[in-house]
DNA sequence: TATCTATTCAATTATTTTATTGAATAGTTG
DNA sequence: CAACTATTCAATAAAATAATTGAATAGATA
């Protein structure tokens, strides 16, 4: 084979799979995914967008074996295909929030509002829960949650949260975290918190991110 | 701001970017300027494409800040913008090479008629270049090779091979290395070597991957 | 200043991508 | 088996992407 036909067709066959990640819906989709795997419905819920639309973005990536279907009655539950799509989609996420500055103030300026734009990252937060005194909050559904979560986190939905205030002590300091950088509830959570007097911060990263960090696989 | 329009904000600014590689020619751009930084004329002549397409493609790049450019009286160097790029381009090719069946045939296909199927991974060629009986060969162009190269590697420029062959000893095993998996540099030394009774391999990776798994900045 | 060189720009056309709509399908439930 | 549910499919129109061509520009040289 000509050597210029072989390199077209290598950096082509990587170019459909690039391509089936670079739109907003499916990459939201994918990193949703990263918490495990949703039905059409869900996904369409989670995104707000229509369940053709959903469908069809799904159809996208499944054509790039981005994700895999597993069937259960009416319901089609789609999930990632591979861990290491995942990776990509971190790799890419931190390359933009690292080196684009719209991105960086788009955060800031969402953060700012809900006091929560002084974040942890993972290495600080496992050195400060050697020191006892905080207390990690998983925000996310339950189900994620049961999912795998960050051994020692508790969780408190964040729509239960509110509920759930009076509960927490407040000699604590608090460290929320949910599904990744542009997930809100952690964000939500802080704010809450520190509007109720409580010490509290976001975790930068999801449990995706701590999961492939650490690969302690605790679903206790 | 509302959480919706914050996460369609957050997508779409990393969409743009990844939009931005996802094109097999600007794949290829940025695997090129993974060796450092080229002119248009270079980076046309490489691969294969006209000057003025070159030219958009590259101004997509620019776009996206992905890569950076150097005025030098009429020429224009362009350069990746942070290696950062390079690692992500990196993450998604290695996601591809281990994870789509058709890349695995073109690759098979491709190196089976050149003796070079058989490739080192860069662990083995540490450990086999500690036995001392193993020469490294970097095939790629001087220039390339002076921007940085594999400690210990010696640069034979793969047109020059076939004239410096009598003066390379048969007792030795050779490796011989270039860009990256998809440079066939490498693979035409190899074909080169075990026709004219060589031992010789390839490396899978190029030096880009060498460089950053082991961050051994040798320009010496 | 005129000419040359490397690169970019603008216009055009063909192709691909995307969202929306409503119909079709596969499987379940009464 | 009729009705229902979750999902997919097909058709359409609007928007974005891509390659080609030739003209325009910025800087160097004669």
């Amino acid at each position: 084979m000509d050597k210029r036909i072989f390199k077209d067709k290598a950096y082509s066959i990587l170019a459909t799979m690039i391509k089936a990640m670079a739109n907003p819906h499916r990459l939201e989709i994918v990193d949703l995914l990263g918490q495990g795997e949703k039905t059409v419905e869900e996904i369409a819920n989670e995104t707000s967008m229509s369940i053709a639309n959903t469908s069809q973005h799904l159809q996208v990536l499944k054509a790039a074996n981005l994700v895999e279907i597993r069937r259960e009655g009416n319901f089609i539950h789609y999930k990632l295909a591979h861990e290491e799509i995942y990776i990509s989609w971190q790799t890419l996420r931190e390359l933009g929030l690292k080196h684009i500055a719209e991105m960086e103030r788009l955060v800031k300026d969402f953060r700012e509002k809900r006091n929560s734009l002084e974040a942890l990252r993972m290495d600080e937060l496992l050195t400060k829960m050697k020191s006892k005194n905080v207390v990690v909050l998983d925000v996310r559904p339950t189900s994620e949650y049961e999912n795998g979560h960050i051994p020692g986190a508790v969780n408190i939905p964040i729509e239960d949260l509110a509920t759930q205030l009076r509960k927490l002590p407040k000699n604590k300091e608090y460290v929320a975290y949910c599904r990744g950088p542009f997930c809100v509830f952690a964000d939500d959570a802080v704010q809450l918190l520190i509007q109720k007097g409580f010490k509290a911060k976001r975790l930068e990263e999801g449990y995706p991110d701590w999961k492939i960090k650490f690969q302690t696989e605790s679903i206790s």
